[in-house]
DNA sequence: TTTATATGCGCC
DNA sequence: AAAAGGCGCATATAAA
């Protein structure tokens, strides 16, 4: 195992190395400049070795980064053998951003025709189990002559962030881009500590004791009854909107669906064990006992999270739900003994996005020091800190009636700058234009026929309902490109935060783990925790969730204080990534605590 | 019987 | 009064 990394050639220039994973199971790795130049000769490994080789590299400072095709398909298996990168670059993730982005526009790789790279991500199956190889990474052509292999795709993205309007931006959505993609596999791997005793326990208080799957838990049942006796139905059953719009039309109700906040506004008195009813019911079939054995193993919560997987940059999830996790089964998230969990959220991010996207002097104001609706109160614009916040979310998400309507001059008054870019934002949108976020994410272009739908509004022959329906398409996508700059901002800022969050954590411990020597694989030692718990993240604190502006660190209680600090100061690190020195505050509430529900 | 769509509600 | 921007998931129901 002598191969040895070459020394960085500069101050700026990375090393990178290419992984491919060739059709018998071997690894190839081609140590590259950052020009995609070789710079050392290839090497082809066993998998073993190639796990043993990227041991002996890492977690040193010379370190290369890691370029792989996806993540989710290289990195598990790493992680079962106890193994961490510090850093990646997940070809997959970064040429969908630089294939869209209005920065790159003009390059080779957004011009090419859709190729392999532009597949979605394909399912991970077992945790730890790389999947089978779904390419040859050996092939260097496809039948239509094109080069699609991971070499020539790699150096395409080179290129087009070099040529790109502005490669900084973009480096930098790349680089937190493949964090993330790191971040989501590795929270995979460890798991978020599930108490099944504490979760049945809420379960068991608000619907019953546990019965048969296809059992109408106790509570749930005796509401069927009170619903049924109410609408005059013995044969009533709850669970079907059919049956139940048809009941509640007999009883009189004018209702045009069985939607909760529908009914809400009604007063009958089936209204309030129906809700009742739905709210149980959701938490049966969506959080019950159900879920509870599918997704929990060994006291882990294994959320399986998609990087990317929403067009604004958000992560999504793909089974378990990670990120609708109901409030009423928080509690069941319990640190392990001598373990805290450190939860932090990043208070109204989205409107200090705005502010800072916009560069609006008096928003950023507003939120400096303070909980920035109580800001925008205490500044006059609105009475209170409900009106400031559905004014603000009309800003964001383009409402032009109701009361956040009627609040919205107010705040365009207020904050110019930062109301003029999410108007022009819209506008651009209305016209089918591509809006495009701090860090260099464009929005998709709009949907197969919008512009024949816009095209015929202005025929000489178009009627009444054309010019309507135009014009409400055309607002609908307005408001969808308004929310895209200050989504997909705020998905960047979290990014950072997390990828910044990630490497002091690694920093906060890594004297603790003297690092394998080099040509030494050193197997995981026997995890220390709970039967879930699995090395490296037994003994060192590390992210276990992430809710878009939240996340959670599980970690050994003597930690927490620097754990709280590492958080709080990422925050700050991310907010001059994205913005530079324009001095908007990113604000955190961080709470220390046993279990999730305690936060907040 | 299996597969696709609709509904309703959870999260930010 | 209505119910915004982004989603995923379970269940019921319709279609194949």
């Amino acid at each position: 195992m002598g191969a040895a990394l070459p020394e960085a050639t500069g101050q700026n220039s990375e090393v990178y190395v290419l992984v491919r994973q060739a059709s018998g199971g071997e690894f190839l790795l081609d140590t590259l400049d950052d020009a995609g130049t070789p710079i050392a000769e290839p090497l082809r490994l066993s998998p073993a070795a190639f796990s043993s080789f990227v041991s002996s590299v890492e977690p040193s400072s010379a370190a290369p980064r890691w370029v792989w095709e996806d993540t989710a398909h290289v990195y598990p298996a790493l992680l079962a053998g106890g193994i961490r990168v510090q850093r990646c670059h997940d070809l997959r993730l970064c040429h969908v951003i630089l294939k869209n982005s209005a920065l790159t526009a003009t390059t080779d790789l957004a011009l090419a025709a859709p190729g392999r790279w532009d597949l979605a991500s394909s399912t991970v199956n077992d945790l730890a189990e790389p999947r089978a190889t779904l390419f040859d990474f050996d092939a260097t052509s496809t039948d239509d002559g094109a080069d699609e292999s991971a070499l020539r795709e790699f150096r395409r993205q080179l290129e087009a962030v070099a040529s790109a309007a502005e490669p900084g931006r973009l480096r930098l959505l790349l680089a937190a881009e493949s964090a993330g993609a790191l971040i989501a596999a590795e929270m995979r791997y460890a798991g978020l500590p599930w108490r099944t005793d504490v979760h049945d326990l809420l379960l068991t208080r608000e619907l019953g004791t546990r019965v048969a799957p296809g059992v109408r838990p106790e509570q749930l049942e005796g509401l069927a009854q009170r619903i049924r006796f109410e609408l005059d139905d013995a044969a009533l059953n709850p669970d079907s909107p059919q049956d139940l719009f048809k009941a509640l039309q007999r009883a009189g109700l004018a209702v045009t669906s069985t939607r909760g906040w529908e009914l809400k506004k009604l007063q009958h008195p089936v209204i309030e064990p129906l809700l009742q009813y739905k709210k149980l019911s959701r938490l049966l079939s969506a959080n019950g006992w159900a879920w509870m054995e599918s997704w929990v193993v060994d006291g882990r919560f294994h959320p399986d999270y998609v990087p990317g997987g929403v067009v604004t940059g958000r992560w999504a999830t793909r089974g378990g739900g990670a990120l609708q996790l109901p409030r009423q089964i928080r509690g069941a998230v319990v640190a392990d003994d001598g373990w805290k969990l450190v939860v932090a959220d990043a208070a109204q991010l989205e409107p200090r996005i705005l502010a800072a996207l916009a560069q609006d002097p008096s928003m950023a104001r507003a939120g400096r020091g303070t909980d920035l609706y109580a800001g925008i109160v205490s500044s006059g614009v609105v009475e209170t800190r409900d009106h400031a916040k559905v004014a603000m979310l009309g800003a964001m998400y383009g409402a032009t009636t109701g009361e956040s309507g009627r609040l919205m001059p107010r705040l365009a008054r207020a904050y110019p700058l930062a109301i003029a870019l999410t108007e022009s934002a819209a506008r651009a949108g209305e016209r089918g234009e591509v809006v495009t976020t701090r860090l260099g994410r464009s929005s998709p272009t709009p949907p197969p026929g919008w512009h024949e739908t816009q095209a015929r509004a202005y025929d000489p022959a178009a009627t009444g309902t054309d010019e309507r329906r135009a014009r409400s398409q055309a607002r609908d996508w307005g408001r969808f490109t308004r929310n895209f700059i200050v989504q997909g901002s705020a998905a960047e800022w979290a990014l950072c935060w997390m990828a910044e969050i990630r490497r002091e954590l690694t920093a906060l411990t890594r004297a603790d783990v003297p690092p394998a020597a080099a040509g030494e694989y050193a197997a995981p030692a026997a995890a220390s925790g709970p039967p879930g718990a699995r090395a490296p993240f037994d003994s060192a604190p590390h992210l276990v969730f992430f809710l878009h502006d939240e996340v959670i660190v599980h970690t050994p209680a003597v930690h927490a204080d620097a754990v709280a600090h590492i958080i709080t100061t990422a925050a700050d690190t991310a907010g001059r990534l994205l913005f530079g020195d324009f001095p908007v505050d990113f604000m955190l509430t961080v709470a220390t605590v046993d279990n999730y529900a305690e936060a907040k």
